[in-house]
DNA sequence: AATAGTTTGGCAACCGATTGACAAAAAAGA
DNA sequence: TCTTTTTTGTCAATCGGTTGCCAAACTATT
């Protein structure tokens, strides 16, 4: 391991405020000033520090600045696993509202492990002004700590006491039954996804209820890892359960299931109708094309990390905005039941 | 903006060195020492230290470490385009080098923008041990330049002068040609990336060659950007390019095209045969399934991510490991030529 | 028991910013 | 012109660690 190796590069130590402050003739408090409060220093003297600041190409140092105001800027993004496209959207959405505040994501993955999620975020919540939850497989309890040590905002689940932003599923779900009622699905089943996710049991009793309500009977087979292995695996199952129909708790269980079934041999729509849960990237590669529940999922990911900058007080609370909703969305994935 | 909040919540400061040091009655450099230089303090005082941490839930402050020593723990990595799939295998591989060293994964995403890559890196770059580059829009120029204030590794690119990770692509591009013209093709076409990007360059120059070398002829469409639209964007060009086969730059771009085939009733593979590049997540969702030249793109995440941690001398450089290879996976979206 | 050699722990400076308190300078008012 | 008020810039302490240097304490040697 040779020398240790400077962390600065090619000799050129970057430019801090002291070097500034020389060269425009001032005291380093004011070259911060200058920078950093608009309007505490004279315009002259402010232009004179920029010019200066511009010249040796200053850059502020994030840490110097976090040691003293204990704000980093930066903020970390949880997502269960990496591998399921739901977060495409809601890291999209997160990103740019983040990024125009100033603010950087930190993406950490866990990989659906509560274990590696509870360590990593272990490593990286000291620096870090708040955590925002995509997908999150810590449990209640886990959440509140957590939300006593740094400030949390949740997307798509609900715990007492720590900010949320979850989309109303109901309209969504209610369509999705009726649809499958209309076509003439009498049992129905619900491919479950982790029992650790407080989505699962929300999408689980509504569509109890549905089914109930439109006369069919509905049976949740799980709980299950949420990925593509599991769809594929789950197709004796669903066959056995004898149902003709089954929503899944995502998209990818859904493709895994329905490329599955078409290996198998057994048709999709015509012997099995399928509907996913998202509308994820992907969900329309596949022939047929996924017949899927719709979230508005960049609105999710924007609107947790704005509502994260209002409790850092970055951003001024904004008026109530309106419910965000959910829809069925009919691709090829669902036919007439079979009789 | 109420009361800018301090930024520990719940009133509990988080306990420092110096807490420590007068729970267990020692110097707060003591404590340093005893918990970052093994060994320096005798057996006996470290482990009343040890105690007196854990019993205050100790966590060491990461910016406070940061300043004097220059050295973050915190590696950037860039990716072009969060919807590009290529990217999962990528990071999950960096992540899981990274993770086990100790660093954290800072997943900077330019939606294809090499303007929005070059301030998100500026924004970041102080913060950061090294950069990573997964995929980047940057021409060779601003990597170089960026290479002398941080560390850069890149992969699946070359720049002279700075570290790289580079599978041979020349195994599955001349398998993939041989392939074609196995099955009868006589012109095909390259449906090609950025021409900002490193690689496109590359696997046009292979494709060129090897399709010489077989006795066919072929053109290249492009640049393009690498998405999905553009793909079903290029039917047209492609038939219009009266070739049977095409092999595309990516697996996003391939898909696009099979997508948008289908829906124009041409038909794949019988009237066009498509080759992607990748072998990345949801590549196997379509059907006909993609023909696709894999990489090893996870090794790739992992071998860059070691790579940098050699350079920041937190790793031994190992002993020259075997050269990645690339390989032709045949699925369904190649077949014979129509004469 | 005296001396030399090693451990072990403390002191204090330092990393690069921020910020409250205050004084000097400039502007306004009498 | 002299005082009062406001503006502008400086001083110095602080954030929480790290580390070179030194002295005290302990161990080993003769």
């Amino acid at each position: 391991m040779s020398e240790p190796e400077n962390a600065k590069r090619n000799g050129a130590a970057p430019a801090t405020i002291y070097d500034i402050a020389k060269l425009a003739g001032v005291n380093p408090s004011t070259v911060s000033r200058a920078l950093t409060t608009p309007g505490r220093i004279s315009a002259k003297t402010e232009a004179k520090i920029r010019a200066a600041a511009a010249e040796l190409n200053y850059r502020v140092n994030p840490f110097a600045r976090a040691l003293p105001t204990g704000r980093t800027k930066l903020i970390a993004f949880t997502i269960a696993d990496i591998t399921n496209p739901v977060f495409f959207d809601l890291v999209r959405g997160a990103e740019q509202v983040a990024g125009e505040a100033g603010y950087t994501l930190v993406v950490a993955e866990s990989q659906e492990s509560s274990t590696k999620e509870a360590s990593t975020l272990e490593r990286i919540l000291p620096m870090v002004d708040g955590v925002v939850m995509g997908t999150t497989r810590l449990d209640d309890d886990e959440i509140s700590q957590l939300n006593v040590e740094k400030p949390v905002v949740l997307a798509n689940r609900h715990v007492d006491g720590v900010a949320d932003v979850v989309p109303n599923i109901e309209p969504g779900i209610t369509q999705a039954v009726k649809h499958l009622a209309q076509l003439g699905h009498k049992h129905i089943a619900f491919l479950a996804g982790p029992s650790s996710s407080w989505m699962n049991t929300a999408r689980w009793n509504l569509i109890m209820q549905a089914a109930v309500a439109e006369g069919m009977t509905v049976v949740e087979i799980g709980p299950n890892p949420p990925t593509l292995a599991t769809g594929r695996e789950s197709l004796d199952r669903i066959r056995a359960a004898g149902v003709t129909a089954v929503i899944t708790y995502n998209d990818l269980m859904a493709i895994g299931l329905l490329r599955r079934a078409v290996e198998a041999g057994v048709s999709v729509p015509d012997q099995l109708s399928i509907v996913g849960f998202d509308n994820s990237f992907g969900s329309d590669f596949t022939t047929p094309a996924l017949t899927t529940i719709s979230q508005p999922l960049t609105e999710i990911g924007a609107r947790a990390v704005e509502s994260m900058l209002e409790i850092l007080g970055d951003r001024e609370p904004q008026e109530q905005k309106p419910e965000l909703g959910t829809a069925l969305l009919v691709r090829g994935s669902t036919a007439k039941a079979r009789s």
